[in-house]
DNA sequence: GCCATAACGAGAGCACTGCTCTTGCTTTTC
DNA sequence: GAAAAGCAAGAGCAGTGCTCTCGTTATGGC
């Protein structure tokens, strides 16, 4: 009909509501979710849904960039708001993904858990994947730039060479040391959040969890070095 | 006929004999082994399983345990080597969990990776669970007694509150900022394998990873105050 | 406007899963 | 030696991912 096409429409509108369903179903079933429940909810026989997405690993794929995407929203959203100072913009950025992970703890582990066993993360997701350690390597390189970060040794060794490769995306001369400290605070960001969802906190940290985190990021940033 | 019993000795050998092929599974499969295949490979019906084991959250509850077992004898067994410091044991300690955890990825994932979903740990693995945490807490207080690290700002607010708690049992004065670091940097090393083996690493460290875990975990120890 | 083509939804079916129940058999216990 | 308890096997249930076939419906070239 039109030159859309109705059948394209309904396609994108059918493709939009399996993952809204399938979203649903992740919240309560994890990473296991099964396509067939799925498509009974939708409202059509399992094999139907075999037209939109190949297989579930697809569908999951779909969900993967997805919340990819929406962490990495949520951080960028965060450090871009007004702040004292570099370390402010980091906190806001941490605090700020750790909410994002306590409100969905299933899209947490989808994309930061262990890989569903036999899925092979395609090429198509590498690239939201990374957004969230280029925001924090941005605020490192920004107050680098200001000149707020005070220098230091630099590492040496091959790995010395392969953050240099990395750092070299950021500008000239952007020391391997900042982007390796960068790298470091994103692994004990997630490895924090990881820890308290997966159950690693448990009897130990149980009532201000919230703070304890601020004390471990907080170090991540000193570690950086920024003020 | 024996005072143990016939059968009480087949029994124990067949309990082994599953988890033996079930670990076996485990590394192949990752958490989503099938006990009907294993029952295959043990050669007997899928229903004499459950003579064994009650389901197979039990079974994978029984591997659970044994991993964190293997991993807390690993860890201990580095850090009690005699070496040059206190950094240098927590250094061997990390590395050795590392190690560990590249050799049998899916093991890690079944202790430290996403919680199957569906999955609630026993009380029986709380126990084993602690092994490695309790070790670095043991490396830092050690140092702490022979006066090594060197006093700092005590943090404040209720989870400092929390980590007192945590710090009474290991004696009567040892400050909370290095049970709180002692943990912090456990999650660091938790965080860091981790990253390391779900793939967060790939296309910016893919040569020296030994080396950048090296770099991360002498932040730790940094951040402990570790000579 | 017609019509071949492609996309689509539904149903049946395959091989697999975790788990239960029943049925015989063997070992232990009294 | 008999009763009781432990054990292995098979059938069966409800569920899974995925494939194939078969009518139906929209699309694009003529």
């Amino acid at each position: 009909m039109s030159a859309a096409g109705v059948r394209a429409r309904v396609r994108a509108e059918m493709t939009e509501e399996i993952k809204t369903v399938a979203r649903r179903h992740l919240a309560t079933d994890g990473a296991n979710l099964s396509l067939r429940a799925v498509a009974r909810d939708v409202g059509m026989a399992s094999s139907a849904v075999y037209r939109y997405f190949a297989s579930r690993d697809d569908l999951l794929t779909a969900l993967i960039i997805e919340a990819y995407d929406a962490v990495g929203d949520t951080a960028e959203a965060a450090a871009d708001q007004p702040a004292g100072g570099d370390a402010d913009r980091f906190l806001a950025l941490a605090h700020a993904v750790r909410e994002w992970a306590l409100a969905d703890p299933h899209q947490w582990a989808l994309i930061y858990g262990s890989p569903v066993p036999g899925y092979q993360a395609p090429q198509d997701t590498i690239g939201p994947a990374t957004r969230v350690i280029f925001k924090i390597a941005a605020i490192v390189e920004a107050a680098y730039r200001a000149g707020q970060i005070a220098p230091g040794p630099e590492p040496t060794g091959r790995y010395a060479e392969e953050l240099a490769a990395v750092a070299a995306q950021f500008g000239p001369d952007v020391p391997p040391r900042l982007i390796g400290a960068a790298l470091s605070a994103y692994f004990q960001l997630i490895g924090a959040i990881s820890a308290e969802l997966f159950g690693q906190l448990n009897n130990s940290v149980d009532e201000d969890r919230r703070g304890f985190f601020e004390f471990q990021m907080r170090g991540a940033a000193a570690f950086i070095g920024l003020p």
